[in-house]
DNA sequence: ACAATTTTCGAAACCGCTTTCGTAAATGTG
DNA sequence: CACATTTACGAAAGCGGTTTCGAAAATTGT
């Protein structure tokens, strides 16, 4: 590997003026930047960024701590293609990412904080992090630019992204509603994570605003996953009186329930409609196709990214977290019911 | 930030002994180990991974180039589980992954090699990069460690890992005659992949060694999407003799190849028998369900790590390349036929 | 032609850690 | 107790860059 000495050398320069001619300073003559990166070339040079991440103290580097409660690795539906789209935007502005390994042998390096530092990364992106994590605050205050999705970091170098939540959750009831519901339930978080709690709100504050009654027994906490829709859906349905219309807080949930309902008999839609949130990519494959509330995925990456290019370069910004509209999405699982209440439904099953 | 010269000076110490007893190297006494040991957390010390990098040549790190032909970001189905489990086993032997951003802004650094060298990483991994990029060959002369998956890859330090795809198809064909059919087509692969080219080969063998015809307007060539799948059987369509069982080189291309036939007024399985290849989880969600070829993503991912970690830690070690076995998953798409040929065909139709 | 600027370049310190090698102290041996 | 070994530690060089600051050289002005 040839460094800036070797060209150096080779051009009867110093090293120092060879970084300045690699790095486009100004204070070097015109023939003497020629000849440098002519060698350089010939040289077959690479700068080395170890190298220069020492003398500068950036490393154009930056860390992603990506977990969730499931451990899907990088098969969550929805982080995933948020990530891809930070990953993107972030890397035109030309940083890499690293990622940083779910369990490290050395039993030092088990805070973000320290992870961070050890890694000089220059800003962090984090994805499913539970908001529980002890070590969030110490992160917060070690004053690494940080951002994160869907969980409520904040401090003056630290922000994040959400959905509207409460929003979405709202225009999931109205629509709901307009399409004569009454009698709805919902599948909640048991997580106790941002989307989560905002989510629920949305429901309870628009079924208030709707003078519809909230149920606990059609309030279900379940963990995002398939099964646990499935699971929380056969809960709902052992009673005998059975909501017209349950809404899940995130799609795979919403998948778990269409199972449960057409495993028990009932039609999806006839029986009892469906609302997710969401709208991930698998949809396109499930049948019947699941009315949902969208998540703005890739907007969201990139905006993720360019608050954090914010939070990194410019001292003094002060971040407000970022919230992005949601968009109902209707397809197939939700059906027009009369004004009269579910007697019918006996009739069908 | 602490560094280990704050910890010399407040232990009494050199930077010298301070490193020893950080690294556990055995010429330091007990009780100064311990003393520093102590400042290092007192001081909350972390060691800096940069400078450390400068000095041992070495990052802890394996750079990641995960492209694909459809530039899918993280989404790639196949891939991406391949590169979950690799994360998990190179994660636990301390390996953080450096993922390279696909098009960065500073044009020097276009090469595998100038990125790799550049962020001085242990090892590379590369996926769904295309065997046709001009690069390739350089970065194997560079002599950085190297594994790749479906990609072949062949150098003193590089090697790859794939299934074994001829004979994967073989499997997938033997079970098409088993079930009675004789008239099969073949979705392929225009990318001239190594594993397309190798379920093409076992295709055609297997094809061969039963007697079978290979019909070339049966043969074609497409992308491993979705809609490739489902234009090409399209195409397959057309024809007045139709095939009894098609074969999909690609999971994503049978879902297409499925949607086809029922929206030409087939039905799958009873008309046409379909059968994929990956296995990919999204067939959890399909209809029917699809009769493939499994690909071991995970022992893919797995062996793909140990591999690496050998070719960078022992360098006499020679690799070649790992093959792994394919299953069969029987579902429901693929349906017995009578010995008599596809004259019922049009009768169905 | 001489002073005043401006341009161009390099010496040297530094970033934080590792590693070799020599030396001083501690320990063992007879 | 004299001598041979071990053990414990540090000085210094090095990894490959960047950056400050001063000086020499080139340019400008009058």
């Amino acid at each position: 590997m040839a460094t800036i000495y070797d060209i150096a050398k080779e051009a009867g320069v110093s090293a120092a003026t060879v970084s300045k001619v690699l790095n486009g300073k100004t204070d070097v003559g015109a023939k003497t930047s020629e000849r440098v990166k002519k060698i350089a070339s010939e040289l077959n040079y690479h700068p080395n960024s170890i190298a220069r991440g020492l003398a500068t103290k950036k490393s154009d580097t930056i860390g992603v701590f990506f977990q969730d409660h499931l451990n899907t690795g990088f098969r969550h539906p929805f982080l995933q293609d948020v990530l891809a789209s930070f990953k993107d935007t972030i890397g035109k502005n030309g940083y890499d990412l690293i990622f940083f390994a779910n369990d490290h042998p050395d039993n030092q390096m088990e805070t973000f904080e320290a992870r961070a530092k050890n890694r000089h990364v220059d800003g962090l992106f984090l994805l499913g992090v539970p908001r529980t994590d002890p070590n969030l605050f110490s992160l917060v205050q070690s004053g690494i630019p940080c951002m994160s999705v869907d969980l409520d970091l904040i401090g003056p170098n630290a922000s994040y992204i959400t959905s509207d939540n409460v929003g979405g959750a709202q225009k999931a009831v109205d629509y709901l509603v307009e399409m004569g519901h009454e009698d709805i339930a919902f599948i909640s978080d048991v997580f106790a994570t941002k989307p989560g709690q905002d989510r629920l709100m949305g429901f309870k504050t628009a079924m208030e605003k709707h003078r519809l009654p909230i149920l606990t027994k059609w309030i279900i906490a379940s963990d995002f996953s398939e099964k646990g829709g499935y699971l929380s859906t056969l809960k709902i349905l052992e009673s005998d009186h059975l909501p017209t219309a349950i809404f899940c807080a995130g799609d795979m949930m919403a998948i778990g329930a269409m199972e449960a309902i057409t495993e028990k008999g009932l039609k999806i839609g006839k029986d009892i409609s469906i609302i997710g949130f969401d709208d991930i990519k698998l949809l396109n494959y499930v049948k019947p196709s699941l009315t949902t509330i969208r998540q703005k995925k890739d907007i969201m990456g990139e905006m993720a990214a360019d608050e954090l290019l914010k939070l990194m370069n410019d001292s003094n910004y002060f971040p407000s977290p970022l919230s992005i509209e949601t968009e109902l999405v209707i397809r197939s699982t939700v059906i027009r019911r009369g004004t009269t209440k579910s007697t019918d439904d006996s009739i069908e099953v």
